[in-house]
RNA sequence: GGGUAGGUGGCGGAGCGGUCAAUCGCACUUGACUGUAAAUCAAGCAGCCUCAGGCUUUCGGGGGUUCGAAUCCCUCCCUACCCA
């Protein structure tokens, strides 16, 4: 269980007002209610959303309430950062299937089923739908127009000359009315939420006169200021297989290892230090991204299934070989190279697959195949490999 | 309401009648290197054609001028800035 040590300062960015305020409530003993909003958009959970998930998990675990919000009625909107496709409006049923693809990832990080403390599900359209026009200007008086400015992302494009729409101001107003709703005592949330989060604590001082709280957590990011996770292509899904996990978490660069098992695993504070301490002497950051990867399919899968996971890591990229599940498809209909690369799926078309074969990342049974224009004549069996992880066998 | 500057590929951002399928950066893909990476280097990055060549569809939407348009004209839509 999760210490009061652990809760105020493991993977925490900021709290609001003060670490010292939060302390001194959650030492009394007294027993929270906090939440998590989160965007119904249907999207995998990724690495990076685990960081907050399991900062409420903690709380969970020490006996809070806690409240995993569905922005249902936020989303209904739009989201303002694509600016111009306009959001086509998620129907009900998506929405309650979205919120259910949610709940069943998070589910692996939350306890919705605990017998005497589960976290609790609940959507924002129940008050926010009901809301007048009356009612949503006297929140808007709570704010200047000014105080909007001062968030960093409208101040940014306001520099860039970038277009802000109206709209967009009532988001800070919607999710802080979240706060006033639930009548809650505290909101945990990414960095990037700040403003929103803040706004919360406003109108929750305004309207319910009482305090609440916010704790920020740290966007995973690389060095680079990348955020892990983001770029396309590369989402390491919390669902994913646990091969396909372990090489995602290995594939990340050596820079986020320390920051990632502080925030994405239980390791204690004490063996992360060493394990810091151990890299800076310069011992090879493989072995500690090994331990990561570990930790975390033990977290989501299970021991067995990492050492598994390690195993074929070690087969398919230490020694290049072969992972032990290859997909298995049908022979093509045809001989026609190119063709044969799209039908099973390993090139996007045909000047795609051209490009692999010129490239050289084309191999037939570990031979190098080149020539597109030559037929490929596949049997039964036979292992089709583009680039270093994508493996097709015949059947 | 008036004036000005703009809308270009996933994003940022050049181009301003032909040599533009569109410089460049990011992202992405493949190869080399490696520790599996990262960094670095090389190549690629609209689609199609048995392809050192050719064809088709792209530069906010629609229409026009021209042998030829992302580039000029008309019109519509959208955005920012200044003035009211």
């Amino acid at each position: 269980m999760a210490d009061l040590d652990t809760l105020l300062h493991r993977g925490v960015d900021t709290i609001y007002p003060s670490t010292e305020a939060l302390g001194e409530l959650l030492k009394g003993g007294k027993k929270i209610t906090l939440y998590l909003g989160v965007d119904p958009t249907g999207a995998l959970l990724h690495i990076g959303h685990t960081v907050v998930l399991r900062k409420l998990a903690q709380f969970q675990q020490a006996g809070h309430k806690v409240i995993l919000l569905i922005g249902d009625f936020t989303g209904r909107i739009g989201d303002p950062t694509g600016k111009d496709k306009a959001r086509v409006p998620l129907t009900p049923e998506q929405l309650a299937d979205n919120a259910q693809t949610y709940k069943e990832q998070a589910a692996k990080i939350l306890d919705f089923d605990h017998p005497t403390n589960p976290v609790e599900l609940r959507y924002n359209s129940t008050w926010l739908a009901k809301l007048t026009f009356a009612d949503v200007i006297k929140l808007a008086a709570h704010f200047t127009v000014q105080q909007m400015l001062e968030r960093d992302m409208f101040e940014q494009r306001l520099q860039a000359n970038k277009p802000i729409s109206m709209h967009e101001f009532f988001y800070p107003l919607m999710q802080g009315y979240d706060s006033v709703a639930m009548d809650v005592d505290l909101e945990i949330g990414g960095t990037d939420q700040t403003f929103n989060m803040l706004a919360g604590r406003t109108l929750q001082k305004e309207i319910n006169h009482r305090e609440k709280f916010v704790i920020t957590v740290p966007l995973l990011a690389d060095s680079n200021g990348v955020k892990i996770g983001k770029s396309e292509g590369n989402v390491i899904a919390i669902t994913a297989a646990p091969a396909d996990l372990y090489g995602k978490i290995m594939a990340l660069g050596d820079d986020v290892i320390v920051q990632s098992f502080e925030l994405c695993t239980d390791v204690p504070m004490a063996e992360i230090k060493e394990i810091a301490q151990q890299l800076a002497a310069g011992e090879n950051p493989k072995f500690a991204k090994m331990r990561l990867a570990r930790e975390i399919v033990t977290l989501y899968h299970n021991t067995a299934a990492a050492e598994a996971a390690e195993a074929e890591f070690q087969q398919v990229f230490a020694e290049h070989g072969k992972p032990t599940e290859i997909p298995k498809l049908p022979i093509p209909t045809t001989t026609e190279a190119l063709t044969v690369l799209v039908e099973l799926k390993l090139a996007d078309n045909k000047s795609a697959a051209k490009r692999l074969f010129e490239q050289g990342g084309v191999k037939l049974n570990d031979v190098k195949v080149t020539d597109w224009k030559a037929p490929l004549i596949l049997k039964s069996g036979d292992v089709l490999q583009v680039g270093k992880r994508s493996f097709v066998e015949l059947c």
